[in-house]
RNA sequence: GCGCCUGUAGCUCAGUUGGAUAGAGCAUCGGAUUUCUAAUCCGAGGGUCGCAGGUUCGAAUCCUGCCAGGCGUACCA
């Protein structure tokens, strides 16, 4: 409705402008872009635009002359349209203000109720490929609360970017290999002789949590038998064994968070298929890297990095820089027009290297897209919760999820810029009442249902069909502003989605519930006026309709009754 | 030292490309249910937008400099 109703008032100023301009009440200038803004205020009407501060300049006026000219001559105008009803000047800063008309409103809501579900889709997209690789976390453990945002806010970016008319691909990359594999092994090999009986002093740099205690005891034996093979090979086994039963577990927890992988690559893969060295060699070929040291060194320095980094080190070990830059390399030629990582705040240092790299092979750095999530803080109430790693304390997602739900887990994620540090109430999330917003919207959902429901039993009817209603009995400014609120949800879907701004989703849909929750509470939906009474159902319909699709969008269920 | 993020009501935070009197929820206080779900609604109080300059018709928003907090600054991942 909007982008319609933009036009008509571009077209309206233009036409006035030219007006004064031939009437001698302004001198002639050509209107600039127009800039629309949503007032906060109802007296402000339902668009106002900035256009006479931004002429001020060229015609050498006052805005709120400018405005006044405008407005008066838009005014005459007005008889015969039917999506502006009236317009105003402000006469203290020259915003013009104008007033969309009811039926053009209703109008609006009937394009909703007609469509059979993906009201917010938009195609700014244009079906172009985008590849989203979030969580990928090492198979070395569970799944933290800060893996948790990430999965929560990459899937839902997802999710808004399909809606906005991308394809998108969502990807784990698994690091399965390297130094963090090794000590894993070492941590269940160590745990398992301790479980023997022997007396280990376990290494402080070892995976300390209770879970590696039972892998150690659920780890079957070698064919070779514990010493039948060497130390090293026993490693690498529990290494092996022990990255795999961790993956099918995060497997789980992804799944049990509603996060479907749709690929997943393997670091050792991408060693093992000659990646790594394709793309060092082509570093080299290109004069991007040196030997010093004994070590092989990329130049990232002339791509923009503070220093040289190492790609293989002394050891001839490689880093794992050296295989996330083949990875990375590997991404461009699979036909994506845009690649999203999202990356923990730690990991923000990197940015410049991998950026680099793309770089120093020629490709677009621009392409490949950085998003940083930041860290949350998990709450009971006020209590802070420990968080400490490394003695292996942490919260895992999966507690979060027994504590607090798939919903609330999914909702409170998302819900704050993914730029700010979360503070995640436990107890606020699990509580049924109206200071959890979950429940708030949801509530807001299953209210619709329930007068349904009751239309269906005291009327002794069927619903009418929606997208057949009469609409003109809304009227009253809380229907209207309801409608209107409504006709937004495409484009905050799309801005959410192109901003990667998620939290966009929830603040709307908060809004949106608060409206048709004051709108309940002072209107009666069924009454005995029947055309009155089908209005208002087909209203509460729309409202339903984009709660359902905008809580589908942030994987949060959308319940009949609560 | 340098880099990234953050600083808005007692608390948690919104605030689109600079726009009208800076908003919401919680907390506090006061109200609302013979009527479609009170997991709801209505109202009140509460602000030097970290500080200081600058840019302009106009700054929470842009620029510069400070202050405070978090994170990073590995031949770790």
């Amino acid at each position: 409705m909007y982008p319609a109703v933009k036009a008509e008032i571009a077209e309206l100023i233009s036409s006035a402008l030219a007006e004064a301009a031939d009437r001698g009440l302004l001198p002639a200038a050509e209107l600039p872009p127009l800039e629309f803004q949503i007032p906060r205020e109802a007296g402000h009407g339902d668009l106002a635009t900035n256009a006479a501060m931004l002429l001020a300049g060229r015609v050498r006026r006052p805005p709120a002359e400018i405005a006044g000219v405008i407005s008066e001559l838009i005014g005459e105008r007005l008889s015969g349209r039917d999506m502006i009803s009236r317009v105003e000047a402000d006469p203290r800063r020259g915003f013009l203000n104008f007033f969309i008309a009811p039926s053009a409103v209703q109008a609006g809501l009937v394009r909703l109720l007609a469509s059979s579900g993906g009201f917010g889709n938009t195609a700014a997209g244009g079906s172009r490929k985008v590849l989203l690789e979030f969580v990928s976390a090492n198979p070395t453990g569970p799944l933290t609360v800060a893996h948790g945002r990430q999965a929560a806010v990459g899937d839902v970016l997802a999710n808004l970017l399909t809606a906005a008319g991308f394809e998108v691909c969502r990807e784990y990359y698994l690091n399965d290999r390297g130094r963090q594999m090794k000590i894993l092994g070492r941590s269940v090999y160590l745990r398992r002789r301790e479980l023997a009986g022997e007396e280990i002093d376990f290494p402080a740099d070892h995976y300390q949590g209770e879970y590696i205690r039972s892998l150690a005891r659920r780890i079957p034996d070698p064919e070779e038998g514990w010493t039948g093979i060497g130390e090293e090979e026993v490693v690498e086994y529990c290494g092996d064994w022990a990255s795999a039963s961790l993956l099918e577990m995060i497997r789980g927890e992804l799944k049990d968070f509603g996060v479907a992988i749709d690929s997943w690559v393997s670091e050792k893969e991408v060693v093992a298929s000659g990646g790594v060295k394709e793309a060092l060699a082509e570093l080299s070929a290109r004069g991007h890297s040196y030997e010093k040291d004994g070590a092989l060194w990329f130049k990232s320095s002339d791509f923009g990095d503070e220093k040289d980094r190492v790609l293989r080190k002394s050891s001839g070990e490689l880093t794992y820089l050296s295989s996330d830059i083949a990875y990375h390399r590997g991404k461009y030629g699979r036909g994506f027009s845009s690649l999203i990582d999202f990356w923990g705040p730690d990991h923000h240092g990197y940015i410049a290297r991998l950026k680099g790299s793309m770089a120093a092979f020629g490709l677009d750095p621009e392409i490949l897209e950085v998003v940083i999530v930041q860290l949350s803080t998990l709450y009971e109430g006020k209590q802070k919760l420990s968080m400490s790693t490394r003695l292996g304390e942490f919260i895992s997602l999966r507690q979060v999820l027994d504590k607090v739900g798939k919903d609330a887990a999914r909702y409170f994620f998302v819900r704050r810029r993914k730029e700010s540090h979360l503070d995640f109430d436990l107890e606020l999330a699990r509580k049924q009442t109206n200071d959890n917003p979950v429940y708030y919207v949801q509530y807001a959902h299953a209210r619709i249902n329930s007068i349904f429901k009751k239309f269906q039993e005291s009327a002794g009817e069927d619903l009418p069909d929606f997208a057949a209603v009469d609409l003109a009995p809304l009227t009253e400014p809380g229907e209207l502003e309801l409608v209107r609120k409504l006709m937004l949800f495409p484009e905050q879907v799309e801005s959410a989605a192109l901003g990667r701004n998620c939290h966009l989703i929830p603040a709307y849909l908060e809004e949106l519930a608060a409206l048709f929750h004051g709108y309940y509470s002072a209107n009666r939906v069924i009454s005995e006026d029947r055309k009155l009474t089908a209005a208002r159902l087909a209203l509460s319909r729309g409202v339903q309709m984009v709660l359902a699709e905008g809580l589908c969008l942030l994987g949060v269920t959308a319940p009949e009754s609560m």
